[in-house]
DNA sequence: CCATCTTACTTGCGAAATGCAAGTGAAAAA
DNA sequence: TTTTTCACTTGCATTTCGCAAGTAAGATGG
């Protein structure tokens, strides 16, 4: 764990408390999803997304994550209006939490998206190695 | 996945979308934890839990979690007021989920419990085998 | 250069969720 | 039989959510 960056009034000191902190709400993880597995960027591709977030409501949680280190913004060098979102390493690091919860959710609901389920299925380690590479490259030539 | 189950509306059939629906909020994750990691099986034990939820908050979250088919109720047999509340098996199967995000905040941000976290992270398979048998053992034999 | 369009927001406001304190009713304990 | 305990419910103030309608800065087209 990195140096002092404790937030200041948390509940308890549970990690589990300190991760429904961050997380524990209907938008956030869904945010995270489309910059993980979809590569989203900007504003105006989570506005989007199928779920369809409010606007204040992603303004809100893409500060909140920026706050938190999840994510991080930088302007667009080729268009000064948007910004661009992308995750940090505690961010990516999310991955193995969004995955469990894919699967939990694929063995006891009927849900969509079963080529992703089969995929992390068949070899969740891949899977996230995937994840984590794709996220690598774009990090070291963030040019698209 | 059972047959079928699936809710009448969400807002997208992402099966991380479901997930977020059933468990996206302040508690929920919670109170499986003092389920699944305390033993907890009764409303006055999660009250009593550290973060301290409110009691129409707790009733309603109860509610939610049996109506989703995470958790199940029975009479106490000992005792005409009380109600035992239990893990089923689709609520154990979340162990790797809440265990995910106990790693996760472990590692980023500075929490207690770091005998729990040491725990996980020197054999996780082997942690989660080990609730999984507790709750077997307990499921087999209600007694206490 | 100017009007128009895009993008990333903010603002206002009604509705829903949350949190707190104070009940309530049934069962157990004294 | 009185008092506790337990599992809630109810009322009410505060916060958060969600929708619609702005707005300001930058890009685009003519």
């Amino acid at each position: 764990m990195p140096a002092g960056k404790s937030s200041p009034k948390r509940r308890s000191g549970c990690p589990l408390n300190a991760s429904v902190e961050m997380l524990g709400d209907r938008w956030s993880l869904l945010i995270l999803r489309d910059m993980m597995l979809r590569g989203f960027r900007s504003y105006k591709e989570f506005l989007e997304s199928y779920e369809g977030i409010a606007t204040n409501i992603l303004a809100d949680r893409l500060r909140r994550l920026e706050a938190y280190g999840i994510i991080t913004t930088q302007p667009d060098p080729s268009d000064g209006r948007k910004l661009i979102y992308s995750l940090t390493a505690k961010g990516i690091d999310l991955a193995p939490v969004l995955a469990e919860m894919v699967l939990w959710a694929a063995r006891h609901e009927e849900t969509g998206n079963q080529a992703l389920v089969r995929q992390m299925q068949k070899d969740k380690q891949q899977f996230l190695a995937a994840i984590r590479q794709r996220w690598a490259e774009r990090t070291l030539r963030p040019g698209n």
